[in-house]
DNA sequence: AACAATGTTCAGTC
DNA sequence: GGACTGAACATTGT
């Protein structure tokens, strides 16, 4: 679930959590909460508040004041494969406290209860609670995480920039999506989008691309991205839902083949990307 | 049961 | 040292 849209679709909500003040914290799990020891984040943060929430690329991060005021550590958080955010006021937690938020289509039973799935909570003075719920458990979450290794953001970055940053090396130009030093947010599915608007293939070597050619790949990811966090995430893709085996391209209708590139799973239309 | 999974990171190889 | 590749990481779902 976490590129991008998701992402800032998930610091909207961390703004909920804003200005509150912070009464406990469940830094338990030592696999996320890593390197950090049990006890050191919510040192850290007790008795204060998150006073702003940021993203670049998939990392967020909170700004935090102490109690009087003064300006406290940030907090990172990274969703991982699959986290999600959950902000919570006491008035609509309606003891689901660890539920699933995103039970299964269709599906009108009770919320199952998976507190062991929350894998850091923040819970605020006023009962609600700010928790990362993340089943797979590679979701991250850190004092001053570091920003420096991650390239501009996909959304701010420049045309110009764009090409250049992505030209650079001899690797695959998927591979150069989705290498977050080179640009900050797009995962697997939004490469796979995006190279297939724009009619490229994944495994063109990116320095080899002309120019008009990574204009174009730039509109096609201005576009993917807009696309889906207009429409509520990257699983909203026109070419997404044709990603399995004896899928045809939505567009042309030759067949959809799979592969490995750049690591990564990836599935292309056999006639417009060969 | 074996394998893939919307991400990152580390070890190994050029 | 830099650039690149593949496995590992923890866990769930198919």
């Amino acid at each position: 679930m976490p590129e991008l849209p998701e992402v800032e679709a998930a610091r909207s909500v961390l703004e909920g959590a804003l200005d509150r003040e912070i009464r406990s914290v469940d830094d338990s799990d030592e696999w996320v909460c890593r390197p950090h020891r049990p006890g050191e984040i919510a040192g850290a943060l007790v008795g204060g508040r998150l006073t702003a929430a940021h993203r670049r690329g998939k990392t967020m991060w909170c700004e935090t004041a102490d109690r009087d005021g003064r300006p406290g550590p940030h907090l990172g958080i990274h969703l991982g494969m699959g986290g999600r955010i959950v902000v919570t006021t006491d008035a609509d937690d309606h003891g689901r406290a660890g539920g699933d938020p995103r039970p299964a289509a269709g599906y009108t039973g009770p919320v199952p209860r998976k507190p062991e799935w929350n894998r850091f909570v923040v819970t605020f003075t006023d009962g609600g609670q700010l928790r990362l719920f993340d089943k797979r458990r590679l979701g991250r979450v850190r004092l001053e995480p570091d920003l420096g290794a991650l390239g501009p953001d996909a959304e701010e970055i420049g045309r110009e920039e764009f090409r250049t940053r992505v030209r650079r090396g001899h690797s695959a130009v998927k591979a150069r999506l989705l290498d977050q030093s080179v640009l900050a947010g797009v995962g697997n599915l939004l490469a796979d989008e995006t190279l297939w608007q724009a009619g490229l293939s994944p495994s063109a070597r990116a320095d080899e691309l002309d120019t008009a050619t990574l204009d174009h790949l730039y509109d096609a990811l201005a576009a993917a991205l807009r696309s889906a966090i207009e429409h509520g995430g990257v699983h909203t893709g026109e070419v997404i839902g044709f990603r399995h085996a004896d899928a045809d391209c939505p567009r042309c209708g030759a067949p959809m083949v799979h592969g490995t590139v750049g690591g990564r799973s990836t599935w292309w239309c056999s006639k417009e990307q060969a």
